[in-house]
DNA sequence: CTATTTATGTGAAAAATATCACAAAAGACT
DNA sequence: AGTCTTTTGTGATATTTTTCACATAAATAG
């Protein structure tokens, strides 16, 4: 099966042609996707061949037909809906994104515990907590992003499974157990400024060669 | 020399020492920090003697001596100063966000081209882009932060490295090249949904064995 | 129509990363 | 003081991931 890193490079190959084809570009190579995404050609092409994915030999692929593939493997042949689990500064961030709609991603829904924050006319509906079950199971949602304070992150990660959510993205600087059958993916601001950190450090050491 | 994934560990095990420091726990064996980032013992054990850090056998670790140890390897002995280049909705959410107070990081400025975000009296000061040269060069700034829509994050990087900044984290969704002589960590949050989507997609299909 | 050029597709090799498994150290118990 | 128990620290081993390198297919030119 493929792992985590070979879809994220997906996702970088698949930004840089929805970028070629407003551009109208028609054809690409392995060496221009390798650049868009900082990996090298021939890692491009592994990870086509690993999904079956094929160009021409010698006329590289063309963007159209590559797009539609790699789609398909992600999944981006649907709109594919999220809610999103409290409302502060980050969930609103996201809440507020209109870039999310352009590749088959809609937030369609923010829920709080705080009711100053609930209000269902907007144009992505705020709703109190309690109202996240429902919501969820009537709507079919399998998503959810996690965005409220890191002690609540895993009462809500509980309650969202219960509702049958599938997969999820955590805001919360908590690491949270994937469930038996849920994806989790841990995401924290302070740890990629740590990792920057440390190897801006240690290439400044490192370059007294 | 250690990879990234490596020093994500350690500050997943920093974050852990943190909340069991709190609670005023003394010691701590690899079991326990392996819980806590989602990682085996063993990776445990073998991240800390990379870096020559040591506990005592059948004893576990000392949480506050481990803390220190890493605390050193991720350059926390002392406050990091980043600015933020775009304050919109992200850029404002990070501004905000009290958390980075308390791991020795400080977002000490914002910059935006947009004069009505412009404000020097404010608690993190926002100034205009022009500033920035000086302020960075005045204060002897290292790190920065993008967030400014995807058109002008190549160009901001530029500037930035020109300032003399070495360590990026980019939230616009283009994969920026590294720099000869700076370490960037491009966040696509796009990209972290559609991984979500894939796993999900895929732990369904899979689960029917 | 044949030769040449050029980019793909993919096994094989190399490099990077994680796990195993167990000797060694140190506290606990008698 | 000696034995037992437990947990570390780390070479050896296994697995995963990336890179290499080249045969193969298609396009172009002569
Ligand atoms: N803002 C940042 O830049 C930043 C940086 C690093 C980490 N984070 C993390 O991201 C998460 C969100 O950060 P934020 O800045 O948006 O926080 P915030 O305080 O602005 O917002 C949190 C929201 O969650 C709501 N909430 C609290 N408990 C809840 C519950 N049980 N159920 C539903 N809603 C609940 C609150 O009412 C609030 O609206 C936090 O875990 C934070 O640690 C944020
Ligand atoms: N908000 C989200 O949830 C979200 C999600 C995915 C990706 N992103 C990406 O993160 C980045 C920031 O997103 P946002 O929602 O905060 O955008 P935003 O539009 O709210 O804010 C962008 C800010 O950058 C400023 N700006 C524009 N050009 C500039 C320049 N050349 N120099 C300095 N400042 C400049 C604007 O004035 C504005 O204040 C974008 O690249 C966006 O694509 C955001």
């Amino acid at each position: 099966m493929a792992n985590k890193s070979c879809i994220i490079r997906l996702s970088r190959y698949r930004n840089a042609l929805m970028r070629l084809k407003a551009l109208n570009f028609v054809k690409v190579f392995s060496e221009n996707l390798a650049d868009a995404a900082r990996v090298t050609a021939a890692q491009v092409r592994k990870d086509f061949s690993l999904f079956g994915i094929s160009g021409n030999r010698r006329g590289g692929y063309l963007v159209e037909e590559l797009l539609e593939q790699i789609n398909r493997v992600l999944g981006k042949d649907k709109l594919q809906k999220f809610i999103v689990v409290g409302v502060g500064n980050i969930g609103r961030a996201l809440l507020n994104y209109p870039g999310f709609k352009k590749n088959e991603i809609e937030l369609v829904a923010g829920f709080d515990i705080d009711a100053s924050k609930h209000n269902r006319e907007a144009e992505v509906p705020i709703f109190l907590l309690e109202e996240l079950n429902d919501f969820v199971k009537d709507n079919g949602i399998k998503f959810g992003i996690i965005s409220v304070p890191d002690f609540a992150a895993q009462q809500i990660l509980e309650l969202m499974i219960q509702t049958g959510i599938r997969g999820i993205l955590n805001f919360a600087p908590i690491c949270l157990k994937e469930p038996e059958d849920c994806v989790i993916r841990n995401l924290n601001f302070e740890t990629e400024l740590e990792n920057i950190i440390y190897f801006t450090n240690v290439t400044e050491k490192t370059e007294v060669r």
